[in-house]
DNA sequence: TGTACATCAGTGAACGCGCGTTCACTGATGTAC
DNA sequence: TGTACATCAGTGAACGCGCGTTCACTGATGTAC
């Protein structure tokens, strides 16, 4: 039951998960390699057994992070598919609880806004991470697109500005009030979305 | 002319000069005192001269930073009021301007922004920095509401949303724009900032 | 004004710790006969 | 099925480099007489 590619591949996810915390708890140079072994519960030995090299972990973590948002925003579509009528705010935040990841509430724990965030500084600094992390924040941008069209079309709103423009403007809205939901909880208000969501939109014209 | 005091404020200020730049590109942990010594041009003997420690400069590092925002904030008031009429556009863009720091064009060279990001970073990550730091941005963004007001009036708009979901809907679009312009200059379309204002604004009624 | 001494900003060599990386080894699981 | 050998995931000790920090020293500027 324990066979060896099994345990090896556990192994490996156990460091990556344990990479995860320790690198949100102290950033990606802060943290040794040391640190993330003793969190999962590993020697270095392991480590290197299972990873070439400390940048070669950091990029799978990277990859890893992003499948993880990607399959969050996989089963946010499809929650909203099958969810049918909700109120407009709720449905607005599926569709921001796509773009930024798994995680309960106004979407993200802290760790997975951290990690986001640390995501994004890593890449702005490696001039070969910029394209890939650009084209996959569009893509991400192009699922909440589709989430939102449908989202306004069950709520009987439509945009009075260009989906290009809205996307954006939800999405810098929800990031921000992620960015204020890491100092204080209180500060994460989420009726600032329905506030954006009534200045960006009016009900539907039937003639 | 080259007084002690001066030539050690000198090299003190050189330091942390060069600090800022080479926390841009690497990160705070990932810079080590000699990088920096080695930017500003001098031995690490100086640096422990002018500062007990390494969290020492960090620490006066962010104050230094917070310092320049400030007075980039001043200043853009005072820019503002002797100015007199502008396009509306380009009045919001100067508040913004006195949120973020210094800088040409949509505000804040990159090395700006990712400062910017980072010690938000490390400031969500060091429990006895989250206070401070969340001060910090509220002062800003009441400099910014009171900016964002005057400009308004002067261009003969006024808000239809509150002035304190406004604030934050501008920062957090700014912040975006911000972002992407780290990673392509061509996707910080500051014509959203005017799609945003557009939405939440409406000509003055004069009766 | 000139000389002797004091101060102290910055130098650069040295120290030692911690961290990334390596490697000989162990012991559990798989395979061949 | 049982025995002998092979494989290989993970161990833990060891190595060496780099970095933070210290400290005895230098030489330029300031001060006292």
């Amino acid at each position: 039951m324990e066979t060896p590619k099994r345990r090896r591949s556990n192994t490996r996810a156990r460091l990556l998960e344990g990479a995860l915390e320790v690198f949100a708890e102290r950033g990606f140079h802060g943290a040794s390699v040391e640190d993330i072994c003793e969190r999962a519960g590993f020697t270095r030995g392991a480590f290197y057994s299972n990873f070439s090299d400390r940048s070669e972990l950091v990029l799978a973590m990277i990859q890893q992070s992003i499948q993880l948002q990607f399959a969050a925003a996989q089963q946010a579509i499809a929650t909203m598919k099958a969810a049918g009528d909700r109120g407009t705010d709720e449905l607005v935040s599926i569709a921001m609880w796509a773009l930024t990841g798994s995680g309960a509430g106004l979407g993200g724990s802290n760790q997975d806004v951290i990690t986001d965030r640390a995501m994004m500084l890593y890449a702005a600094r490696e001039p070969d991470l910029r394209e890939p992390y650009l084209s996959f924040v569009d893509t991400c941008l192009d699922q909440v697109a589709a989430l939102i069209t449908d989202a306004l079309t069950h709520a009987g709103l439509e945009l009075t500005v260009p989906i290009e423009d809205a996307v954006p403007l939800l999405a810098a809205t929800h990031n921000h009030l992620q960015t204020m939901g890491l100092f204080d909880q209180r500060r994460a208000d989420p009726t600032l979305l329905g506030t954006l969501l009534g200045a960006i939109t009016c009900p539907t014209e039937n003639r």
